[in-house]
DNA sequence: AATTACACCAACCGCGGGTCC
DNA sequence: GGGACCCGCGGTTGGTGTAAT
């Protein structure tokens, strides 16, 4: 266990100094060495100590008040890829995986909105996860999508060129924060067609996961984090700190445990830094064996997440509307970025005759007000197709698309992808020869030219993650669900240089607020772990 | 056993947007 | 209005582990 914190030690013993892009920060010019590479343990209690006492962003004065050597850039990324309390570590599960080609083919490369979609997961995750996956199929000469997820990206790609919206845009109403408009939904279902003739196939599954990956298993077992997207923030779009508050926690950090806020159902429905007490979720470093071994003590985890209170966070939240930077990417230009994959990707050339023919607002030629109002509209249409119900439409006959015309939509059940397919589509979907060229045929896609490329799966039901959530309830045993959880951001601490020092730890943590029981780096937990076998005391 | 190729991951870098002064 | 600062995103690089040869 403490070998990769030996190989990290001495991997990070080599000190670089900081870029001059950080060192123009402002805030360091204390000319303290600012140290590059791999972080320790260490650093990252210091980082989290910092978090937990002051709460996220103002990164560049984690520096001056921690004393860490990092500059505030680093801080920010070791935070938000690793030590966030709501990360969901080990392997995409089959069904984060499909997500991610669905939501590559619609946003392209829009790592972080992403991220938004995949509840505990990274944009650097996603990223990677892609640009691995690009290569490997390159190199197997397969197309970067599954013929269905091509078409829909083709659209995307041509929707973008057309200087339409962008339907990721349309489905984050979150993002947006206009879910409650009341706008008629008047596009898209038509395409909820595709249901019909792609059946939900898997997109390429990495072989890992083709194999018995144990831990994909496991993940796909319904031990998944109990997240959803609705509450899931991540660093993409967390309510900043007011600049100029020194702290955004009004109290001590045993606050924060009762600031959470939660919806109905008991998913949080604050920023997930709201708790950033919940260590529950890192297993980073974190071999399959001690998964394994936790998850037979404390199967699920994050027993505090299912938690009740109705309180108001009480750290300064600024609510804020997302940036407009693609939005308008999008709208106005018309060789705006594509997918990075142009190069391989089957693109469909098609002409914008159409476009309008929905009658929705077009922003390509109308005003900041009416992409909006357009943007609403896709939005609501895609929130009524999106993944519950099997709503169909009356007109969902693309006649734009001959190779479509005629199949019976009506009384089919719609799987997830379609379902999303059709949200994403818009109402122009026209396909020309040269994409079908590319594509399997049409007509034969539902029967199997198509490589299916991972058998059955158990399409894990999001909405039902509760089950998973609350274990332990007593505070005691809270302890250990805290931090026994395969996703425990002192995991890596305990597991891999527990040498280093679990009681600083434990004063670290104590000494942060957490009177209250939840989240401190108990050692119940810590005994617990000793009788497993899975740690060293 | 040694070498190579590949997959995976973590981190850095540059850039641009937003906010404050 | 403009500069400084902060933050986040996307691209890229480099290190490590592992399977294949």
């Amino acid at each position: 266990m403490s070998i990769k914190s030996e190989t990290e030690e001495r991997m990070t013993s080599k000190v670089d100094m900081d870029s001059p892009d950080e060192a123009s920060g402002g805030d360091l010019g204390e000319s303290v060495p600012l140290k590059k590479g791999p972080w320790t343990s260490a650093e990252g209690v210091i980082l989290v100590d910092y978090v937990m006492t002051h709460g996220e962003g103002n990164w560049n004065a984690v520096q001056r008040h921690s004393g860490l050597a990092r500059c505030g850039k680093s801080c920010r990324l070791r935070w938000a890829n690793h030590l966030r309390p709501d990360l969901k570590k080990g392997a995409f599960t089959p069904e984060e995986e499909q997500r991610i080609v669905e939501l590559h083919a619609k946003m392209g490369n829009k790592w972080a909105r992403m991220a938004v979609e995949l509840p505990g997961r990274t944009d650097n995750e996603i990223k990677n996860y892609w640009n691995t996956r690009i290569k490997r199929r390159q190199r197997a000469g397969l197309p970067i999508y599954p013929a269905d997820i091509s078409f829909m990206a083709s659209q995307n790609k041509q929707n973008e060129e057309l200087g339409a919206f962008s339907s990721a845009d349309a489905q984050n109403p979150d993002v947006l924060g206009i879910n409650n408009f009341e706008i008629p939904a008047v596009e898209f279902k038509k395409l909820e067609l595709t249901h019909l003739l792609y059946p939900p196939q898997l997109a390429d599954i990495p072989a890992r996961s083709l194999l018995n990956d144990p831990v994909s298993n496991f993940l796909s077992q319904g031990h998944r984090a109990p997240y959803s997207s609705t509450y899931f923030l991540s660093t993409t779009y967390p309510a900043k700190r007011i600049r100029g508050s020194e702290s955004v926690f009004s109290g001590s950090n045993g606050d924060l445990l009762n600031s959470l806020q939660y919806q109905n159902d008991g998913s949080l429905l604050a920023q997930a830094q709201a708790q950033p007490l919940d260590f529950s979720s890192y297993n980073h470093n974190l071999t399959y064996d001690d998964q394994r071994a936790i998850s037979n003590i404390v199967p699920g985890g994050h027993a505090y997440l299912n938690g009740n209170s109705s309180s108001e966070p009480t750290w300064a939240m600024k609510l804020e509307l997302p940036s407009l930077q693609n939005q308008t990417e999008n709208w106005g230009s018309p060789h705006s970025a594509l997918p990075s994959l142009d190069s391989v990707d089957i693109l469909i050339q098609s002409p914008p005759a159409g476009h309008s023919e929905s009658g929705s607002l077009s922003p390509s030629n109308s005003g900041l007000l009416d992409a909006v109002l357009h943007e609403s509209q896709t939005m609501k249409a895609s929130n009524d197709n999106s993944y519950q119900g099997n709503e169909t439409s009356g007109n969902a006959v693309n006649n734009s698309c001959p190779d479509l015309k005629g199949c019976d939509i009506y009384g089919h059940p719609v799987s997830p992808l379609s379902q999303f397919s059709a949200s994403v589509f818009s109402d122009y979907a026209p396909i020309n020869e040269s994409s079908l060229h590319e594509f399997p045929s049409m007509a034969t896609m539902p029967g199997g030219e198509i490589k299916q490329e991972i058998g059955d799966l158990s399409p894990l039901d999001d909405e039902d993650n509760t089950s998973n959530q609350t274990i332990f309830s007593s505070p005691k045993t809270q302890h250990a669900n805290n931090h026994l959880a395969s996703k425990d951001p002192f995991g890596s601490c305990f597991f891999d240089d527990c040498d280093w020092d679990c009681k600083q730890i434990h004063a670290v943590t104590t000494s942060s607020g957490q009177a209250n029981g939840h989240n401190s780096c108990s050692w119940d937990a810590i005994s617990a772990m000793e009788a497993t076998g899975r740690m060293r005391l």
